[in-house]
DNA sequence: TATATCAAAAATGGATGCAAAATTCATGCG
DNA sequence: CGCATGAATTTTGCATCCATTTTTGATATA
């Protein structure tokens, strides 16, 4: 292979899913770092296992250099864990951690809708009613993917509306960490789904009304919901999880996967 | 000098100032990261100024792998800005951006202080009160330094009451980025360091009294009046050194070292 | 069969090497 | 004197190399 070349590299980060992903170059250490946070939260990098250094490389075409510093980068987001001398593994979320995360999580969210409350225009208002509507629609139509998207685009509307640059990049780092508990949970039994929209709806209100107060309460409120189910989730996953392991066997030595998404981690 | 050799390096950062720090290492890396925002925030490298690799290299004894996966690092946390093929620069505060931190860190310190009220125990507000007695005795004694100490240890026991490390850090992240221009304003006119103390005792009042609201309001204020002291500082500073720059030339062509604080910032 | 021991293999942390890009600097031209 | 041009130098980005550490695996021992 020609080594010094730094045009475009194309890498197939295929094994489960034949996704094939452009790391766009010049610093191909951003492209990376979104490659690789792709590869954690869509789960083909569970948490608690090793981060195959060299697996990687060869996956990307990339030497170690720049793997590395994108992990250093992953690490002090808190994506993945970092131990001295023996490598990477990509980062278990327990349950307290997972209901900090949480917490920041809202009060930000909640914060950055009492600003957008003062700032956003009426015409960006507009707008989200108008993402409100067509999420709606997509709710009728049970199109849970299409919800889903619309339903994310609302969150992140009302963050823009906060002005704060700062507040937004707070929030996506934080947001970044739970992804995958998120991506999870993307089943919604219909009577949460209802009242998400109800939810939803009362957001919508405040947000036109433009009552700060309420409109921070709500979605901090709605929030707490939304984690409630994704706990819930994890819950009887791990339950389930355990029985199997149960029935199949007493014990396994060094689980190269552990648990999956909750481990009791001794941090 | 010995190639090969993982053990403790002690390097002298020193040329303004003498300053040597010992890198604890193992993880080279942490070490080097405190070391560098050391070198950051003590102004040994001015904002807006290129981060000489080569240089900090020889500095540190160190090759620039670990270095520049250092300034990854920064680079996540907003230390630094790194342009594709141009290097790094440390990153510089505009107005703008600064009034946007000191929102995001309001914030997070009041939803701390809401969550304090809650979480911690007598005994730890009893410290925290001591904590303050201490400071005010300081005060009294225009004892500056130990004042600045006891403020922020103050301060960063409210924001551990929150007992939520994810709250934790986030706020250390943000607050590591405005330390340089706290620095700065490390001066301050009687009147203001009489009201800070007045502040500080409603702080403490409505700590002991558990009342959330009212200590979350007032630690919004609180810090909303150290950001005014802050941005006058600069402002004056800037037009000082707008004047004499004016005085001494009418240009001079691509100055290394910018505005030092403020500057445009064409981000 | 379970555990201790130790050598082989692999992984990690860091140093060094090299091509491409950027910067500097000298020179030429208007 | 200002500005364009281009070669020499420096810097950057990544690949590769090597010592140390960790992990693995085989063998011996109880």
């Amino acid at each position: 292979m020609d080594r010094r070349k730094r045009g475009a590299v194309v890498v197939s980060l295929a094994q489960t899913k034949s996704s094939v992903v452009q790391l766009r170059t010049g610093s191909l250490h951003g492209g990376l770092l979104e490659a690789l946070r792709e590869l954690i939260n869509h789960g083909d990098l569970s948490p608690g296992a090793r981060v195959p250094e060299r697996e990687l490389c060869a996956r990307f075409s990339i030497s170690r250099t720049p793997l590395r510093e994108a992990l250093k980068v992953l690490a002090a987001e808190g994506l993945i864990q970092l131990l001295p001398n023996r490598g990477a593994r990509v980062a278990t979320l327990d349950d307290s951690h997972l209901t900090e995360l949480f917490e920041v999580i809202g009060i930000l969210e909640a914060e950055a809708g009492r600003l957008a409350c003062a700032r956003m225009s009426d015409a960006a208002i507009a707008e989200v009613q108008a993402l409100h509507y067509r999420m709606y629609a997509h709710f009728l139509r049970e199109e849970l993917p299409e919800y889903f998207a619309l339903n994310q685009a609302i969150h992140q509307a009302i963050l823009d509306g906060s002005a704060n640059t700062v507040l937004i990049a707070t929030y996506r780092n934080l947001a970044g960490r739970i992804v995958r508990a998120r991506y999870m949970s993307n089943r919604l039994r219909p009577d949460r789904w209802k009242a998400a929209i109800d939810e939803h709806e009362l957001i919508l209100e405040a947000l036109v009304r433009r009552d700060a107060d309420r409109l921070a309460s709500i979605l901090s409120r709605h929030l707490a919901n939304k984690r409630d189910i994704i706990m819930e989730h994890i819950h009887e996953e791990l339950r389930g999880r355990m029985e199997k392991t149960k029935s199949r066997q007493q014990r396994m030595s060094h689980a190269e996967t552990p648990p999956a998404v909750a481990e009791p981690a001794a941090e």
